[in-house]
DNA sequence: GCCGTTTTCGGCCCGACTGTTTTCAGTCG
C-alpha cells in the first residue's frame, strides 16, 4: 500500500532534524521541514498522485530536487539523504529535540562532548553531573533537560480538545479584563485560529501598567508554575497543564501585534516576506520603512500596507489565503449566526440525557428552525438503539409536539447504522417515513482501506441515505480514523446528492479542515451537526463552524444555513441510478 | 534547498527571554 502523506512527511521532518543537528545551512533545514509540511496537508495522498505522473515541485517550496526525493521516499520507502545523515549523526537525537530548552545547538554539543546518541543516553549521562560544566549549560540548564524528560514521560501533557482550551481561556480573560490599567485583553495563537487541538494559550494585551498587569498574571489563582516573567512577555503553567504566555504591547502596535501572535508561524513568515520584497519590516510593533513606523495599530492596516485585504484568522495557515488577499479572491467565511438548525442530536430514548421536549426548546432557545433528532438504530445495542416498533412511537411523539409549535419544528430522523455489508440496519419501510436518515459506522472499524470504502458507498447507493456522520470516526487524541479513500466517498457523495457531516463534537470534529476544502472544491456539500446528547452540547455549533471557517467553507457550501423548506429540497435525491444497480453485497 | 516587479546569485522573518556569560548564543514562538 501507498506510504501515506504523514509517514513521507516524518522522512524529511527527520532529515530536518539531524541536518540541524549537524549544523547544516540553517535554510536548508528550513527547506526540508517546509516540504514536510507541504506534503502532510495535502489532502490527496502524495504517493499516489506522483503514480498518475503529478509534478510536485509546483508546489510552493518545493523544487526539482525535493520533488525528486519525495519520489524516492514514495516509490521506495527510503531515502538516501537520510541514510547519509544518520552516518553521521545517529538518528536518536531527534527526540532530544521535543525537550523544552533543547535545540540543535545544545544536541549537537552533547553528542560531541559525551557520546549522547538517544533519550536513554541522555539519561545517563545526566546522573553523572557532567552536563552542568559544558559550555553553554550551568546547572538551571541541566535541570531544566531533567525535567523537561520527566514531563514527557507523564501522559496527556501534550496538546488538548479545543473544548478545554474554550474553557481555560473563557475564565482567565475576564480575570485579566479585571487588572487596573488594562485596555485590550485577547487570546490569540491558534485558539483565535480555530484548530481543533490547542498546544497553549497566547494572550495579547494593551494596558497603562505593564508591570501590574504582569504581576496580576503571574499571580492567577490556577497558576502551578512561572516559566518566565518579564516586562513584555511573561508564560505560565496552569492546573491543568496548559501553558498560557501573555505579551503586553503598546496600544499604538495592537494591530501588528494581533497579527503577530494569531500566526500561523507559517502565515508570518509569508506576509514577512512580502514586506522585505516592498523594502519593508513587519515585527510585531508595525510596519517600517526603515525606522519609521507606518503602522500598526490595526491588523486591516497591516494588510493593507502590504497589499494585502485584511484576513480571517481561520484561513491563517499560509494555505494560499496570502496570494487569494493579495488578488482579492478571498472567500466570505460561513458565520455561526447564518446557522438556522441542527440537523443529527439524540435524547434519552437511546444515549441522549435529554427528553425530546427538552431538546426542542433548547434548539427554540438558540433561534434554530428547525432540529433533527437521529437516535441511535437497533443494531447499536449498548446505547440503546431503537428498532422499528420504538421509531415508530418516536415519530407519533415528535408529531404531537410539533403540532405545539410555530416558526420551529423536530425534524424526524435517525442515526441509522452501515452494517458491514453496506446495507442499513433498518428497512425502507420505515426509512421512508422519517424527513432525513444521517447514517454512520459503529463497528467493525478495521476493515482494508478498499473494503471500507466499497461499505460506505454502497450504503450511499441507499436512495434514503441522506448524510454520512462522522465520516472517519477518528477521535482525536484517543482513535485514528478508519481507513477510508476519502477522495472517493466525497466524489460518491457528490454525485449522489449525498451530503457529509461536519461532526462538531470537539473530540471529533470530523471531517478535518482540509477534506471540508476538499469537499467544497470536489462539489460536495457539507452538514454541520452538533450530535449532541445534551442541551448543552447544541453549543458545539460554535466548534463545528470554526472548523468549518478552516475548511474555506462559505455559507452556500453549508447545507443547514437554509430554511428547512430548501433544506428539503436538496434532500429530494435524483432518481438513483445506485438504487437500481444496487450489487448484493458478497 | 528554494526562488525571482533587486531574476540564475544571493538572499531567505523577527524580537524577547533565559542562562550563561561579562557581551551573547540558544531557544522559542
Amino acid at each position: 500500500m501507498a506510504l501515506s502523506n504523514s509517514s513521507i512527511a516524518a522522512v524529511f521532518d527527520k532529515v530536518a532534524d539531524l541536518l540541524d543537528i549537524e549544523g547544516a545551512n540553517q535554510f536548508r533545514v528550513r527547506a526540508y521541514r517546509t516540504a514536510a509540511r507541504t506534503i502532510a496537508i495535502q489532502p490527496e495522498s502524495v504517493a499516489e498522485s506522483i503514480l498518475h505522473g503529478r509534478d510536485l515541485s509546483e508546489l510552493p517550496g518545493i523544487g526539482k530536487d525535493l520533488a525528486g526525493k519525495i519520489e524516492e521516499v514514495a516509490t521506495t520507502g527510503r531515502l538516501n539523504v537520510l541514510e547519509d545523515v544518520e552516518k553521521r549523526v545517529p538518528e536518536g537525537l531527534s527526540a532530544l529535540l521535543e525537550i523544552p530548552g533543547m535545540g540543535p545547538k545544545r544536541v549537537r554539543v552533547l553528542k560531541e562532548r559525551c557520546a549522547v546518541s538517544s533519550m536513554e543516553s541522555l539519561e545517563r549521562v545526566l546522573k553523572t553531573g557532567q552536563i552542568r560544566e559544558l559550555p553553554g549549560f550551568g546547572p538551571k540548564t541541566e535541570a531544566a533537560i531533567r525535567d523537561g524528560i520527566e514531563r514527557r514521560k507523564l501522559p496527556g501533557q501534550s496538546r488538548v480538545t479545543r473544548a478545554l482550551g474554550d474553557e481555560v481561556t473563557r475564565a482567565l480573560l475576564p480575570y485579566l479584563k479585571s487588572v487596573d490599567g488594562v485596555l485590550q485583553v485577547v487570546a490569540a495563537g491558534s485558539y483565535r485560529r480555530g484548530l481543533e487541538t490547542i498546544g497553549d494559550i497566547d494572550i495579547l494585551a494593551t494596558c497603562t501598567d505593564a508591570v501590574a498587569m504582569m504581576d496580576a498574571f503571574v499571580k492567577y489563582p490556577e497558576v502551578l508554575r512561572v516559566l518566565s516573567r518579564g516586562i513584555t512577555r511573561s508564560t505560565i503553567v496552569l492546573t491543568s497543564g496548559i501553558q498560557v504566555d501573555l505579551r503586553v504591547v503598546p496600544a499604538e502596535s495592537y494591530g501588528a501585534a494581533l497579527v503577530y501572535f494569531t500566526g500561523s508561524k507559517a502565515h508570518n513568515i509569508a506576509i514577512r516576506a512580502i514586506g522585505v520584497k516592498k523594502g519593508l519590516k513587519v515585527n510585531e510593533y508595525g510596519v517600517f520603512k526603515g525606522r519609521r513606523r507606518l503602522c500598526g495599530k490595526t491588523e486591516e492596516e497591516v494588510y493593507a500596507r502590504l497589499g494585502l485585504a485584511w484576513i480571517e484568522p481561520e484561513l491563517r495557515e499560509n494555505r494560499g489565503e496570502v496570494e487569494a488577499a493579495r488578488d482579492g479572491k478571498l472567500p466570505e467565511l460561513l458565520r455561526l449566526d447564518q446557522i438556522r438548525g441542527d440537523l443529527h442530536a439524540h435524547t434519552v430514548a437511546t444515549d441522549g440525557r435529554r427528553t425530546l421536549e427538552e431538546m426542542a426548546e433548547a434548539a427554540r432557545a438558540k433561534g434554530y428552525e428547525y432540529l433533527s433528532i437521529s437516535d441511535h438504530t437497533k443494531r447499536l445495542t449498548v446505547a440503546r438503539g431503537q428498532d422499528e416498533k420504538r421509531l415508530r412511537e418516536q415519530i407519533r411523539a415528535i408529531d404531537r409536539l410539533n403540532a405545539r409549535f410555530s416558526g420551529f419544528q423536530i425534524l424526524k430522523s435517525a442515526e441509522v447504522d452501515i452494517l458491514e455489508d453496506g446495507s442499513l440496519d433498518l428497512p425502507d419501510s420505515i426509512l421512508k417515513e422519517l424527513d432525513i436518515r444521517v447514517c454512520s459506522i459503529h463497528y467493525k472499524f478495521n476493515l482494508p482501506i478498499q473494503q471500507q470504502t466499497e461499505r460506505v458507498i454502497r450504503a450511499m447507493d441507499n436512495p434514503y441515505f441522506n448524510i454520512l456522520a462522522h465520516p472517519t470516526g477518528r477521535l482525536i487524541g484517543r482513535r485514528e480514523g478508519y481507513a477510508l479513500d476519502l477522495d472517493r466517498v466525497i466524489a460518491a457523495a457528490a454525485e449522489r446528492g449525498v451530503f457529509l457531516e461536519l461532526n462538531s463534537q470537539p473530540d471529533r470534529l470530523d471531517l478535518t479542515d482540509i477534506y471540508c476544502r476538499k469537499a467544497r472544491d470536489m462539489g460536495a456539500k457539507i452538514v454541520i451537526s452538533t450530535d449532541a446528547h445534551s442541551d448543552l452540547e447544541l453549543d458545539f455549533m460554535r466548534f463545528g463552524v470554526g472548523q468549518a471557517r478552516r475548511g474555506w467553507l462559505r455559507t452556500e457550501d453549508v447545507v443547514n444555513t437554509r430554511s428547512w423548506s430548501r433544506v428539503r429540497t436538496l434532500f429530494r435525491r435524483a432518481p438513483s441510478s445506485g438504487s437500481l444497480q444496487r450489487k448484493k453485497p458478497q
